[in-house]
DNA sequence: AATATAGTAATGGTTAAACCATTCTAAAGC
DNA sequence: GCTTTAGAATGGTTTAACCATTACTATATT
């Protein structure tokens, strides 16, 4: 299955072939690596070499160790993985800024939802439509499920960003979406008078998707992103006052 | 200097820890860690512990770590790091299609012209000036330095997104244009008609900024990224037929 | 029979002590 | 003064043992 181990820094040799296995289709996602002590042997290194290698993987998010019998290390997908530890290390310890971020999305969204209206099919306009309709139950059930709104609000954004069908947009979406909540958490106000303004943003974006009206669906998102954007900004300055 | 380690996985507390100090600016880049024997004892750990630490660290852009006397675990300054192992390992294997890159960079790029023309100072302008004309002198001399002429190309995107002054979008695009060259010595076809176009085009490019037209600026980006992935686009489709 | 409980084995996590490989520095020799 | 060589400090690797977690299984209890 692996060649044996050469190079300067084996766990590094041990790395590259496990990731070109991985990432050739060799190993695919789901698979279980054999356990540590068998990779040794067919590497023929020592099992310390080794775990530097299965940690360098992890880190590295292409697999996920489990501890246990019928644990070990198994083999992620790797599309829709996070596009990054760094760029969520730049927005856990703030050094980007909260007005850094929304400039971003505001940019990157609106594109993302022109390209979603140019290219949503059936099957993608149901999905939206349903969590259109998730969201308005959350709404109408009152202010405990105002914490599942928004993370459904995320999950439309998500869905546009898929939709448009580029897997760099999805990516690096994905990745601001698993780390902005941070910032949610500290500035977002929770209002009814807010969320249902939200809402009513979602449903028009939702239908210009729908009619595929790019344009229309691009200035949408942007001013949906922009007003939450605001919001958040305004609450964080009366919070730091 | 630190705490001693705990929680399940001994190795992670320690990368938490050393992490939390570089973040931090407890420890600042340049500065060197102590050596891993050192290290062992201040966290009260195993070397083979301490060391999956390391490589953990290694693997996140935090330290470098060299051999030999004087060598040892460095710190790296956090920001412009890649934004990633991932976003490169996307492209690296061709998860993602020139296609998808393409796209995102129109979009991208537009977006940060027109942020680079409203914030630009004369500093700034210096610079774009400055690698303007490197980039003719590069010309000039033929085909010699025609890589060099599209690595100042690339110099002039990357400029336009330091003087975007944000962040998110500045680390994103360094991470695409530090694998992109895979692409562009397969695709890119090297003739002076291409290469001169290219040039009138960043001259352009350079006085709308210059002259704080942000609208110009953004769709002379955009058309310029356009034309150019285009003509990857046909070279690739002539290679592969 | 159904359900707890305890034992067992497989797997990753950790430790310890030694040795190897690389690289800088300083002493030795010319 | 230059070159060569020896030593020491540092990361890289090996080995062998033990610990911790977890799934499964056999047993005991109800």
């Amino acid at each position: 299955m692996f060649r044996e181990a050469r190079q300067n820094r084996i766990f590094q040799d041990v790395v590259e072939q496990i990731q070109e296995a991985i990432l050739k289709g060799t190993l695919k996602a789901g698979h279980k690596l054999p356990p540590e002590r068998q990779l040794r042997d067919m590497f023929k290194t020592s099992r310390g070499t080794l775990r530097e290698a299965l940690r360098v993987l992890e880190q590295k998010g292409l697999i996920t160790i489990k501890t246990g019998v019928s644990g070990g290390s198994i083999v992620n997908a790797v599309t829709h993985r996070q596009v990054s530890e760094s760029l969520a290390l730049l927005i856990q310890y703030q050094r980007v800024s909260l007005r850094d971020l929304a400039e971003f999305r505001e940019g990157v969204e609106g594109i993302v939802a022109g390209l979603a209206a140019k290219r949503a099919n059936k099957k993608d306009i149901e999905q939206l439509r349903a969590l259109l309709s998730e969201a308005k139950a959350c709404l109408d059930e009152g202010a405990s499920r105002w914490d599942a709104f928004i993370r459904i609000d995320n999950e439309i954004h998500l869905a546009l960003a898929r939709i448009a069908g580029n897997p760099v947009y999805e990516s690096i979406l994905q990745t601001i979406y698993n780390n902005i909540h941070l910032y949610f958490d500290r500035f977002l106000p929770r209002e009814e008078r807010i969320l249902k303004q939200n809402y009513r943003d979602l449903r028009k974006i939702v239908i210009a998707v729908e009619e595929g009206k790019t344009a229309e669906a691009h200035s949408l998102v942007q001013d949906h992103v922009g007003r939450f954007n605001r919001l958040m900004e305004k609450n964080q300055k009366e919070k730091t006052d």
